[in-house]
DNA sequence: TATATTTACTAAATCGATTTACTAAATAAA
DNA sequence: TTTATTTAGTAAATCGATTTAGTAAATATA
């Protein structure tokens, strides 16, 4: 069994045509180019015959389109981006994108390498959660017209496409559930990151708080530290040093299961008798005991929007663009772990 | 600002040679070619200083080579694809490749489908968890010469490079480790997939119970209902039905997060009078109460091996490829939903 | 001095498609 | 009958690289 070629040429020559005439019948403009129903018939039955798919490189190159989108998020290992990648990708191969994933752990330099591979490779368009300094980058690819749609955070002074959750608003509907059922002494532990995403929680906790005059208790936990035992030494020394605390908010999911393992292997009272609510909700939280009260982000909503917003770029010519800014709601999932207290 | 091109015909003109001289340069073979020092600097210079960058698809469309690897799941967004597909992507970037993951939901067209697109791209190698069905077409590829690696699965009749676990092993010993603490009436919830990793682990149940003399309950819920309530329904009355059980093994990390929810809704008392034991190890286990006993597949182990054949596949010559055939050993983590029974 | 070899490069083919700009023959209009 | 238009196609350029098969000039060898 041999391996064959199959191109258009080979068509051309088994049919005593063209490769002009076989590319007109193969992309539907038979008619347009008067090419006559005898050949056209003969060629697509022939095409079928032979079960010819054109290559994509070739096309690509020619067109300098791949039908490919690059998802980037931070990992894509993680629950939230995991989630939200299969969703992406369904609707993209229903449109006839493929998708490439990748992840940049918020990391600049790795960010700006991914980038320039996937533009090199020609790929259409980029979703992209971006680290804290590539806005620049970012610039670039919008003054060089390829699509480009952020998500889950933003650069303040890049009028950019972008999809987010209200994190603020998120985060002070959560304050307020849990200062009306009787917390007084919420600490909100988050990492060291400066983007608008973890500012926003942090301003909405800062609201809420300040609203009720309740004292802020704060930790911020370097990102680098979070899946290691450093991670979990800070918030232990956290929350020995403020034993007031009946209420913790953690600013990621990631944040949360740390959280549960120190409670788990030093605190054992703590999960039950303080207040626990998380940001992104998972299984877990649904499963454990107490159930943990969380922010929901909209899974779906996001991921319809991005691809939405998306697929409009690819297919509007490049002057008639204009920017999308989504902000998204969340839902607050409340369980157990907010339950009212005396 | 306007878009420059600079292509290697720009790079020539600029610097008055031709465009195989840049060629030659760009790819290191300045010397072999003869090319002279001061060409080749000026070359070099320049290209560094215009940031040139090859486009990848006219490179692929020359060489056939894409340094695209295809990895292909049942679904990324599940905890141990996702993982897994970290290790994959951080590991293949380090050796210029990228992967373009994708989900067949364990489904034959679908598999096929997207192999076929992929094909079309041109991508170099697949790394794939095949449906059931799709036999054909992996022996299709292999005949074709395109590296293929299948793992957590494979063919009884089929040839091929693949990485697995143990899972007769794992379920054998898994199950030893439950009666050993004297469970007598162990249930096996799992799927209706008849793959080789599923029959192995049923293989390894049945052995072990009918070693021990102990009666076999085998409830196999349809894989398209275990996300749904139906699949809540179907556990729920395996375990109404079955009321001698004192131990249930799930299959597989889904099958257990859909046990947990029907028993925290429904069987509150199941969870801590009960043995649990789960296939695949994740978070929630180890934070559960009690913290639930698996078995642990080697994330790292996999995910090096798999792409380690798959390096190897693609820069062999395709006559000296040998197949690979890699069983790997998976750990019991015992934890307390197995504990000592009286 | 005549020939062989080496140096330093280049023209053109190629990968597999798309697309523009043609042409010869058939038909319609004047 | 002559000219204009339509029909049914094709040759060749192009996308941006790589690679084979050269060549002219310089140098080495006989």
């Amino acid at each position: 069994m041999k391996i064959k070629k199959n191109s258009i040429k080979d068509i051309a020559e088994a049919n005593g045509v063209s490769v002009t005439t076989v590319s007109f019948v193969l992309n539907g403009k038979a008619e347009e180019k008067k090419i006559s129903k005898v050949v056209t018939d003969k060629i697509l039955k022939y095409v079928k015959k032979i079960n010819y798919r054109p290559n994509q490189i070739a096309q690509s190159l020619r067109t300098g389109k791949t039908n490919i989108i690059v998802f980037m998020v931070e990992d894509i290992s993680n629950h939230f981006f995991a989630k939200l990648a299969r969703i992406i990708e369904d609707i993209a191969y229903d449109k006839g994108y493929k998708v490439l994933f990748c992840s940049n752990d918020n990391n600049d330099e790795k960010s700006l390498e991914l980038i320039d591979l996937f533009k090199d490779r020609g790929v259409d368009g980029f979703i992209i959660i971006p680290s804290g300094g590539i806005e620049l980058k970012i610039k670039e690819l919008i003054s060089e017209d390829i699509p480009v749609v952020l998500f889950d955070r933003y650069f303040f002074n890049l009028d950019s496409n972008q999809v987010v959750v209200d994190n603020k608003e998120a985060s002070y509907n959560a304050m307020q559930h849990v200062i009306k059922n009787g917390y007084k002494n919420i600490g909100f532990v988050s990492t060291d990151v400066d983007q608008t995403q973890m500012l926003d929680r942090l301003q909405g906790y800062k609201n809420a708080v300040s609203e009720a005059s309740l004292e802020q208790a704060i930790l911020r936990i370097p990102l680098k530290h979070i899946p290691i035992d450093d991670g979990k030494k800070q918030l232990k020394n956290f929350l020995i040093n403020n034993p007031q605390l009946d209420a913790i908010y953690f600013a990621t999911n990631y944040l949360a299961i740390n959280g549960l393992m120190v409670m788990k292997e030093d605190f054992p009272n703590y999960i039950t008798e303080k207040g626990i609510i998380a940001f992104d909700d998972i299984d877990l939280f649904k499963l454990y005991s107490p159930t943990i009260t969380a922010v929901q982000q909209p899974l779906e909503k996001i991921a319809t929007k991005l691809m939405d917003t998306m697929l409009n770029l690819l297919d509007s010519d490049k002057k008639s663009r204009t920017t999308v800014k989504a902000i998204l709601n969340t839902d607050l999932i409340i369980r157990e772990s907010t339950r009212l207290r005396s």
